[in-house]
DNA sequence: AAATAAGGCAACCGCCTGTCA
DNA sequence: ATGACAGGCGGTTGCCTTATT
């Protein structure tokens, strides 16, 4: 047997959102806070599905969403983010503030992609189209480069299929058959992180990691290791993952 | 001006994961 | 240990707007 669907689909409301069903959500939501999805929209009096109360929220209501363009900025943190993390929108949301990952996701899909393989960019694998149907691997990092590096799209890299621009990071002709000897020849997932420097320690601090809130957390944490005894700021590392572990800022590849 | 195509985005769907009893 | 449940996520759909013919 199946599970149980999250409202009754007969009774709810579809499609575009009203105006006064967006005042009924954000009324409730300012006096009651966020959560209880399930039970929100009775509690509000809106026929909708929980799920789409949240959606609608997250994606639209909320007030720290920063509306209208995405910037020069943004464009390339998401290019570099999704080099890193793949389709994982919500982390790389995370690291935009007022941002969400719905929104990404579109844009990704609607601008960045194109805009990607224009310049002869595999938008999944962020290697050169040449490079992509011959071999669809993730793309390679040389030691020694940090992810910042790793997805420059600027550059003039011939040789790419017929497109003169490629990622600044992609060696030079003359570098190509050394590297052919250990390109992708084992995908190496081995990740090594350390600690914050003092630096990344200060943007930690003040940088909005998640839905715009501040976080201040123990080391423990950011590792996302759960529950440490280690844990001396009472988070529990409630954010796991998106807090610091793949946090592209600490993360190095081997 | 009307018809059609393409682009953009909000919303939905179904699966996955973490939590709790 | 197990199952139910809520929340979260990524993929996809469908509608609306804009551009083109």
């Amino acid at each position: 047997m199946g599970r149980s669907p999250c409202c009754e689909k007969a009774h709810t409301n579809k499609g575009a959102w009203t105006k006064e069903e967006d005042e009924r959500l954000i009324a409730y939501i300012k006096e009651h806070g966020e959560g209880c999805w399930r039970s929100l929209p009775k509690a509000a009096g809106l026929l909708r599905c929980g799920k789409s109360c949240r959606l609608r929220w997250i994606n639209y209501l909320r007030p720290d969403l920063k509306r209208g363009n995405f910037t020069q900025e943004e464009d390339e943190l998401i290019i570099k983010l999704h080099s890193l993390l793949g389709n994982k929108w919500s982390l790389i949301a995370a690291r935009l503030p007022g941002r969400t990952d719905n929104e990404i996701k579109n844009y990704w899909n609607t601008h960045i992609r194109r805009k990607l393989m224009s310049r002869g960019i595999d938008p999944a694998t962020h290697r050169p189209l040449r490079e992509s149907q011959k071999n669809s691997a993730i793309p390679c990092v040389k030691g020694d480069h940090k992810a910042e590096e790793i997805v420059g799209v600027e550059g003039n890299k011939t040789g790419n299929g017929g497109n003169e621009e490629a990622p600044t990071w992609w060696w030079p002709e003359e570098e190509e058959e050394e590297h052919k000897q250990w390109r992708c020849p084992d995908l190496n997932l081995e990740f090594c992180m350390n600690p914050p420097s003092p630096q990344q320690q200060q943007v930690f601090d003040e940088v909005p990691v998640k839905r715009g809130a501040l976080f201040n957390l123990c080391f423990s944490c950011r590792l996302g290791v759960k529950k440490s005894s280690e844990c001396n700021c009472g988070s529990g590392g409630i954010l796991g993952i998106s807090s610091g572990v793949l946090d592209y800022r600490s993360l190095h590849t081997k």
